[in-house]
DNA sequence: CCTTGTGAAATTATTCACAGCC
DNA sequence: GGCTGTGAATAATTTCACAAGG
């Protein structure tokens, strides 16, 4: 690719900048000035190298024999993730899950604001939850008109997940964050991510059947959680 | 079947075989008694090239020119995630997320059974979520020893998550898959699995922000859910 | 001394492409 | 004809290792 396109990141990388913005914060508000790419990796339990490079993709932000300072490199990753400004985001399906996401503190901290939730049982309909009542799925498309919602979360049954994504993608949302244990298409224009608690299960469940073909961990005594090798389906 | 796990199993391979299974339980209940990698793959949103080199990793399983027999695919693939078995497991911190949590279908259908829920408040302990009394955290370790529980979920604030897992860990459990969005270390020998819904929301939002430097697609018209990028609840 | 940033090497994962079988 | 299983080729990612800066 010629130099008019921008640079690609690597998708691993990207997955990890959330968790250098919240190892950074941490050290932000203990007053740690800077930060050297072994310690940052040390926090995050992943390898120094990595950190590095990961953020070398962004620019030049470190200096040598020093390390990076902390403001301005929380500063920098903020600003790549958008996490800088709110975001409205809707949640579609007003069960357990979405009664528990739409309470989680993680939406505030990650840069997102609850601005519409949805459900089709009458009786939820109207009922508060955090601050926003629930509508009708039929009040989708106004709200993330009104709204300028480009995020959705999907937090139904798996019958109807496929559905409720076609009303998103319909209703302009361009990011589809899906809980339910469905295989989910979308347009290519569509950015969609999968969440699977089962299937976490399930994979740690292999691990143990099969202790052998778990994967080798190099340095030090314990294993930190390093993303890149999870997911969900 | 010759020497079956002499080789490791590639990691995105086990984080695909759940997804495996769900679609092939679908195809099993709608009678389909036989399915080419191709029909696999377009059902499940990856590549029919993968679909074969995953499952050859486990043996031959296939017929050439007729494709896989659906209920023994599918009896292999439980096999081997250990979900033609219930496995118990345990619950730590009973807010929003661990009610839902518990609550959940996707126990079941992922072969686990939810055997303890476990909280420190005062006002939760004794109430019952999906047939299973909510217990002191102190319990933890009997619990754990007498219904032989080797895998144990989060679902804490993150201030709390280390001390939890360090329980989970010293009540015996070898596989635990953590909600609450801090970074936690076990030693080697147990498996840590991390799942941060809002990191997933930080994901969508900076391919939003930077659609150029999005994966590009192949194959059809659509996208589907590929996993291998992204992390689970 | 420290450290970063980065080419080069190593490792890992995906995709191709085709021989062989039904 | 269609389809699997797999070695080979390609692509992606991680790690090494070191020159250069502080």
């Amino acid at each position: 690719m010629p130099e008019r396109y921008a640079r690609r990141i690597p998708e691993p990388t990207v997955i990890r900048l959330p968790l250098y913005q919240r190892v950074l914060s941490v050290l932000a508000q203990d007053r740690v000035a800077t930060v050297s790419s072994a310690e940052l990796a040390e926090a995050c339990g992943v390898n120094a190298a990595k950190v590095r490079k990961d953020l070398s993709h962004f620019g030049t932000y470190g200096t040598p024999g020093t390390g990076y300072d902390v403001e301005y490199l929380l500063g920098q990753i903020k600003r790549e993730l958008g996490s800088d400004r709110q975001r409205p985001v809707v949640i579609c399906g007003m069960g357990n899950l979405g009664h528990a996401l739409a309470g989680s503190p993680g939406f505030r901290t990650g840069g997102f604001e609850v601005v519409g939730l949805f459900d089709v049982a009458p009786r939820r309909i109207g009922e508060m939850v955090a601050g926003c009542p629930i509508s009708h799925i039929s009040e989708l498309a106004g709200v993330c008109a009104s709204e300028q919602v480009s995020i959705g979360v999907v937090t139904t049954p798996p019958n109807v997940a496929q559905d409720v994504s076609d009303r998103l993608v319909a209703a302009g949302v361009t990011g589809i964050l899906n809980f339910a244990p469905a295989v989910v298409s979308v347009p290519f224009s569509v950015q969609l991510r999968q969440v699977d608690f089962s299937a976490e299960l399930q994979v740690l469940a292999f691990y143990q059947a099969h202790p052998e073909t778990a994967v080798a961990r190099r340095n030090g005594e314990r294993q930190s959680s390093d993303p890149g090798s999870r997911h969900g389906v």
